[in-house]
DNA sequence: GCCGTTTTCGGCCCGACTGTTTTCAGTCG
């Protein structure tokens, strides 16, 4: 079992004693449980047999022994408990927005609904009123609510939700009631999927605001309106918030929006510590001025913490004890080790590609096309690639600021051999090794096939090592700490792929892999000159992974990132 | 269920909005 899958069994136990009526508090530490689960460093059965768990902050004496449970027996007897006397539809009944549990245990307990489908016949019925304290509103809510349930989005990738919160931004920011918008929320934060869209507005006339606001065009309802918050629909069907605040409390207000919640509380329990409360609107009883998020940390004895840090992972440990790393910047990346052009299923020619990464800055791009295999791709084998390679030569030959590298994204094989042949791979600038086949094969036969990449004397890089697409595919069933371990170990770069939907690796194993001494390289695997820009969410999801400048190869300088490659295989044939 | 330079018992972050209520409970973030 993985630390993410006891991870959920923790969640569901707490929804399960929330709806059960137990101590609400119990939730609370079963989540936190699950949040400690799925952040540690190690497979949790090993931690916990090592007795590594019990000090943990969060783990007391009942749930080390719910996980030593979980470990011997692969299950936790309260949760099935739980399981056989909550009857699966009431559980569904918590996806309905408006619908927690306290009234999801009303509907089963007191009117004896057991599914959404009874739910949606005593709503019709107009039966769920006869509870006090639920009226017609209710009911109404929760027939909209089931019928809205599977046009509902879910949670949406960062790299649409971005754009979209940065055009709201900009419309509002040309209101002259605004004095200041920002973006907040899990979009700050630059997590991988978002729930929705939140905005924080500083305005001393939050009602012409508003106003403004829940007329746009763009979005197809009010959800709801107060002095201080609107709630609206985009037609996408994202969510949006916004928060209108006085423009002294703006600081206060957007720490507070962009969260996390976690970290906000605490930040909350450090403001209580010292006799203060922290809240929308500044810290109570402190007397300090407090303009800027700055302000607010110093004022509770820590630097700024950069947003995709605030998840309550051991940041706020980190910069108290003032190691906060200096997180890699989008302008810290000197070119892009992966992409594809017309040669293989990329759309630009060298020529095109070259000109895009000049307007980014960049120094170099490695053009790594696809191998013969991936014949979808019109993949390249041994004569293109020499063809193409002469291209590459007579560009560069034109004394271009952008130094173009001849690369490939070579195919591993089914049985873990690389689909070009040795011969051809030494030729090559970079080589870039991927799975593109084999997704459903056992743990061991793709950890087998990665292997056999990692420990290739050419392979430079592995891409996208998980394969999942955000939405769409699961990652394959490959044990990634063992990856890691052994990509440490043979010295082979880890890419962080920047397109929105594979962000692969993700922040928590590039955290995992970089504090070991591996390093990544932000590629976007851009197949048009459009999609460089997409180092955006590859920074940010290093970003996410407490990752440093120097732990990313495509931010060395040109001579640096040659010298370096050239030693790598200096090394790996000496070691091979 | 966890935790302790206020505490081994009594707290546990805090506020906005909605709906159902004449003062608050539930949900959400």
């Amino acid at each position: 079992m993985t630390n993410y899958e006891a991870a959920w069994l923790f969640l569901e136990l707490a929804d399960r004693v929330e709806v059960a009526g137990d101590n609400p508090f119990k939730a609370v530490a079963y989540r936190k449980a699950a949040r400690l689960l799925e952040g540690l460093g190690e497979p949790f059965a090993e931690a916990w047999a090592a007795g590594r768990l019990r000090d943990r902050p969060g783990i007391g004496e009942a749930i080390h022994a719910k996980i030593g449970e979980l470990v011997q027996t692969g299950t936790i007897s309260a949760l099935e408990r739980l399981r056989r006397e909550i009857p699966p539809g009431v559980m569904d009944m918590l996806t309905l927005p408006g619908v927690g549990p306290r009234h999801a245990r009303n509907f089963w307990k007191v009117l004896g609904l057991e599914d959404l489908t009874a739910l949606q016949e005593a709503a019709e019925q107009g039966r769920l009123r006869t509870v006090k304290g639920l009226g017609p509103k209710l009911e109404l809510a929760v027939l909209r609510a089931i019928a809205q349930r599977d046009a509902a989005p879910g949670r949406q990738l960062l790299g649409l939700a971005l754009p979209l919160a940065r055009d709201l931004r900009e419309s509002l920011a040309r209101q002259p009631a605004v004095e200041r918008v920002e973006i907040a929320g899990s979009i700050r934060r630059r997590a991988e999927l978002v729930g929705d869209v939140d905005l924080v507005v500083a305005s001393e006339a939050p009602e012409e605001v508003s106003d403004f606001f829940v007329r746009m065009p763009s979005f197809r309802e009010v959800t709801a309106q107060g002095p201080t918050r609107v709630a609206v629909v985009h037609q996408g069907g994202l969510p949006v918030d916004l928060r209108l605040v006085e423009p002294a409390v703006f600081a206060a207000a957007w720490l507070h929006l962009t969260g996390s919640k976690e970290h906000n509380v605490r930040l909350r329990q450090r403001a209580k510590e010292r006799g203060w409360q922290l809240n929308d609107y500044g810290l109570t009883g402190s007397g300090f001025s407090l303009p800027e998020e700055e302000d607010l940390y110093r004022a509770l004895g820590l630097p700024f913490i950069p947003p995709e840090l605030r998840e309550d992972r051991g940041e706020i440990e980190a910069a108290e004890k003032g190691e906060l790393p200096a997180l890699v910047e989008e302008s810290d990346l000197r070119g892009d080790l992966h992409v594809h052009s017309e040669w293989s299923d990329g759309t630009a020619s060298l020529r095109e590609l070259r000109e895009a990464a000049a307007r980014l800055g960049y120094e170099y791009l490695a053009v790594c096309d696809h191998s013969r295999s991936l014949a979808v791709a019109r993949g390249l084998d041994a004569e293109r690639l020499r063809a193409q390679r002469r291209e590459i030569e007579a560009l560069n030959a034109e004394g271009h600021p952008v130094y173009l590298l001849a690369g490939v994204e070579v195919d591993i094989l089914g049985d873990g051999r690389l689909d070009l042949e040795d011969e051809v791979l030494a030729e090559m600038d970079l080589v870039v090794a991927s799975l593109h086949s084999g997704f459903r094969q056992e743990p061991e036969r793709l950890l087998a096939r990665a292997a056999a990449a990692l420990r290739h004397p050419h392979v430079d890089i592995l891409a996208h090592p998980t394969g999942r697409l955000l939405g769409h595919r699961p990652p394959y069933a490959l044990d990634v700490p063992a990856l890691i371990e052994l990509a440490v170990e043979t010295g082979t770069i880890l890419e962080v792929n920047a397109t929105p939907d594979r962000l692969d690796l993700c922040d928590l194993h590039v955290r995992r892999f970089v504090s070991a001494g591996g390093l990544v390289a932000v590629n976007t695997d851009a197949h048009s000159t459009e999609h460089l820009v997409f180092r955006e969410y590859g920074v940010a999801t290093a970003r996410r992974g407490w990752c440093r400048a120097r732990q990313v190869l495509n931010t060395r300088s040109l001579p640096d990132l040659l010298a370096f490659l050239a030693r790598e295989k200096g090394r790996r044939f000496s070691s091979a």
